[in-house]
DNA sequence: CTGAAAGCGCTTACAG
DNA sequence: CTGAAAGCGCTTACAG
């Protein structure tokens, strides 16, 4: 590798002291044009880049974000959410635009699994990602919190919990497909997910399919809809599904709680000779870019993860930068494939 | 945020030298047990992380690789594919054991695509990743040799590209799903996905393809196998196989350059009520982690993205620590599903 | 085994 | 508008 400039040399080439050479990097106004001009000039050629080790050294500072992914502890390397995915596209975008560097990590969540980030000036702040064991890691929030990092999440909105979360109208969605689900003439529901405090976001997807179903009439007042437990994935919605079947339970809809869970739900149905839409319509959550290529064409609750992305890295460095930031909810859209039974 | 604590800190309260504090903290054999162990306690108990901003501009490395992620510029946020993130996952951990942090970018390749992260000593090390087109980026390829900066790819291997390259063995892949194809008695072969120089190993997978037909008598010497050119989305896939089905072209083997192409025709296909396997067996290139689940599944390669992942740092961490490392082939292996036609 | 000191490459008050 | 100087928090030769 070349030697690489300092802004000494860049210094010594252009006549001037370093302080300069420095400002008129940072466009400092100090720094007569002409100066500013030469002094960029000469950097260019020498293919001069301010170290940024140095920089933030001085600055006490890291211009970095970092991004903590987690997903349930299942889950193997190759089984992410694609869902996150398309979330981490918007991420590394969004964070690139506010001039931040985004440093990544997959790990379960350790003992330290905050990872010192912040503690060692890795990172400015912190991004949550995943539907993890919420009940799991709700301690681990709070540490953070107690200790001042600054730190937004993705998931559901609830005053009890630590930080500031952005998240998708989970409840308003489960509920808007429910009834979607419903104008259609299904009768006998069936929600297959986690549906309690492990995922907020889940069980608030849940809340609102068990509300549009008490809105029917489908339901009494102190009644709570079917529901069978899974995780987030293909086979356990699979397994699920299946053992659904096998039960001889009365069902002609099911809403899951990720369109992971659905693809598996899609494929066990197959499987067992019945027919979508129709003996039982099937619905998704997450609109994955998958979901269109499934057999039937899934019908689902699309999150704005574009939105979602710029969302969580604003937060987040409007924190850094001191402003109060708040939870922010986006509205979820009910997107109609053949999957339910629409025409 | 709580005052951060620094090694002067401990050294105050531990009664010695910063020094000391620093070389104890890095178990240097220098320090006595008993100082090395009070110096621990005292940091555990501050809290006390070093600051990476010092500790690496002191020794001018950053502990820190840098993935670029590309794809083909028509894709967007959302069809990053699955087969990366699997890589990516794996990329992670494979990172975290070397015991370097994970930059992640997944911006287009812009004009200074390497994005710096070397001349800024953000990062030690480069890992690119994408099935963009090659041909694209081959000169910025050859800068960064030039510069000497250090780098693996991921990709197909071949003498005249530049850099070290981990990649699996695509002529292998796909040769092998061929023959398994032939052998389930297929004759009408085509392959849809991208065949030349733009993206070596879709090409290499088409070679694998022409070489299994001549072999088994089903192609000319001096004739190329049929082959209808699509970019690495379900989208395209889907059209491509619209077209495919129109055009009347006689076809009963279809083999993709990759699991989302064969998404896409598998559902080309049924909306064409043509059936799969039976009027046209259908194989895919990747084995992403919904191809169990498509309909019927989808018979692929897999790659074994673990090894890859762990390979590709091992490969880029060596080159950092001036040890000779050289471009290595995995093996592909035929995974036989349903789409195929095999029972 | 330990300490005093230099220095990594910047940014930024301070003085002019 | 510009320069000389301090200092961010470490690591590591040098001296003991």
């Amino acid at each position: 590798m070349k030697e690489k400039a300092t802004s000494f040399d860049i210094a010594h080439k252009a006549g001037v002291s370093q302080s300069t050479v420095s400002r008129a990097l940072r466009n400092s106004p100090l720094v007569s044009k002409e100066t500013r001009d030469k002094i960029k000039a000469i950097a260019r050629e020498l293919n001069y880049k301010v170290d940024k080790n140095a920089s933030n050294l001085r600055q006490q500072q890291s211009k970095t974000l970092a991004l903590l992914l987690f997903e349930d502890p299942t889950s193997d390397d190759s089984m992410i959410n694609p869902f996150f995915l398309s979330m981490l596209g918007s991420i590394t975008r969004a964070t690139a635009n506010a001039g931040f560097d985004l440093l990544v990590s997959f790990q379960q969540f350790s003992d330290d699994w905050h990872a010192d980030f912040e503690d060692t000036h890795k990172a400015d702040g912190i991004i949550l990602l995943g539907y993890g064991d919420f009940l799991e890691y709700q301690d681990k929030l709070q540490a953070l919190e107690e200790q001042n990092t600054h730190f937004v999440r993705w998931g559901a909105i609830n005053e009890s919990h630590p930080g500031v979360v952005i998240g998708s109208n989970n409840y308003q969605g489960g509920k808007n497909i429910t009834r979607h689900l419903i104008s259609l003439g299904h009768k006998e529901f069936v929600f297959i997910g986690g549906a309690d405090n492990n995922c907020p976001e889940f069980l608030e997807r849940f809340n609102g399919f068990n509300d549009a179903l008490k809105e029917a009439g489908l339901l009494g007042e102190n009644q709570r809809a079917k529901h069978w437990d899974a995780i987030s994935t293909e086979h356990s919605g699979y397994n699920v599904a299946k053992a659904l079947v096998e039960s001889g339970a009365k069902v002609d809809a099911i809403l899951c709680a990720s369109d992971l869970i659905a693809i598996g739900v899609l494929t066990a149905l197959k499987d067992s000779g019945i027919s979508v839409p129709g003996d039982i319509a099937v619905a998704g959550y997450d609109n994955i870019p998958l979901a269109p290529f499934t057999n039937p064409p899934l019908s689902t609750v699309k999150q704005n993860t574009k939105l979602a992305g710029e969302l969580l890295v604003d937060a987040l460095v409007g924190q850094i930068e001191g402003q109060p930031v708040e939870s922010h909810l986006i509205d979820a859209e009910v997107v109609i494939r053949h999957s339910c039974g629409a025409k």
